[in-house]
DNA sequence: GATTGACAGATTGTCAGACAGTCTCGAACA
DNA sequence: TGTTCGAGACTGTCTGACAATCTGTCAATC
């Protein structure tokens, strides 16, 4: 059980075992579906049961973690029902992030998504780190979550990503999904320069409708 | 196989003090921005520390309390920016699950519908028990999200409607709404049934926009 | 051989008590 | 008026404990 909570920080011990709970869970240290034992973490975190049980239970709002009464917690593993669920719903919000922010185009977020673009374009002819797409994809979202101003959405937004990035273990993708991906994105950014909420919106729930 | 365990709560203590805390700050016990001191829920509650505090860590990651590091919960309260947030993702979950009704309309939960909207009809012209109003609402929108069948959109969107009723307390509503409530409603209802995807988002989205 | 029952071991649910760290608020002070 | 400094009030965290519950195993039973 590789986890440990980082160094020095202000944040409360019970925050710093959550964020590396969470950390290990969407990285996929451990595997959908795997028990986590409390006294085995909490040897692996080095926080008392007391602290790692409050971690947990935040996990379990998140969705990352199922709590089994007099069973444990449990690695949330999703069903293929849930997983049509949750891209739904993502991708209606991510839509809703779309519309709104070409309604008013910020440049600066409008700048980090099209660098982004860029950089996803690099990997894609083969001139990038392929281990960096995800970060980058990372930073798109981000940068359109805060373009769009609506913090609440941006949370959800992280939410769901960790929640799919567990599920994307599981399943499997298509490798050639990157250049249709850069092209529906290239269509997402161009809508939004345009300041068309429409065609952005539309543009971002095909995006998701084909990642799904 | 449709067999029940005893009547007595199964749920756990933790659960439990969770749900009645939930619904005291839903019902409007504990004023928005209120403290909540451990020691005093704990007697209220009659639980330990423990239990409770891992009772707060759920309601904090669903957004009903701030856990103010070193100062302590306190209910949350929502600003005016993340109010409109609010009724912005609620727009678009609500506009995702009209669509998605309307796909495929189930009878027994279009039924549902209109015998809430009867309901609601009633009350608007005086025939029925004003105070009844919001359990008519609710039992709408939960026939709406059992309608679209995605349990996990029931779910988020129970939580936003949680958080939207500690908001209500705090703000105003007008009286006249109900009159064109019940029409928005009704345009709604009648979408779903004609089996149009386009006009129930429509509808539904318009319907939180002026609500909001 | 399949099913049932019972038991031991492993884990969780819950509590009480303790103590240091941090925040708050008013009094004393410049 | 503004600042400093304690005293109290709470929270953050840990430890130890014990009952309730679950799981796997193994023998007894049909």
């Amino acid at each position: 059980m590789d986890v440990k909570v980082s160094a020095v920080s202000r944040d409360t011990i019970t925050v710093r075992a959550e964020q590396a709970l969470r950390n290990a869970i969407v990285e996929g240290r451990f595997a959908a579906g795997e028990r986590l034992v409390e006294r085995r973490l909490c040897e692996a975190l080095q926080v008392s049961r007391s602290s790692l049980r409050e971690a947990l239970r935040s996990l379990r709002s998140e969705g990352l973690v199922d709590l089994v009464p007099h069973r444990g917690p449990v690695v949330a593993r999703i069903s293929v029902e849930q997983a049509r669920d949750l891209y739904a719903i993502r991708g209606a919000l991510e839509g809703l992030a779309a519309r709104t922010m070409a309604q008013h185009p910020d440049p600066q977020a409008l700048e980090r998504m099209a660098t982004a673009l860029e950089k996803m374009r690099d990997i894609q002819r083969g001139a990038g780190d392929p281990a960096s797409l995800i970060p980058v994809k990372t930073e798109f979202y981000r940068a359109l979550f805060d373009g769009a101003g609506n913090a609440m959405l941006g949370a959800m937004m992280d939410n769901l990503l960790a929640r799919i990035s567990v599920l994307r273990r599981t399943s499997f993708s298509r490798p050639d999904r990157l250049s249709e991906s850069v092209r529906e994105i290239a269509e997402i950014v161009a809508a939004i320069r345009a300041g068309d909420p429409e065609r952005a919106e539309r543009a971002s729930r095909l995006h998701v409708e084909r990642a799904c």
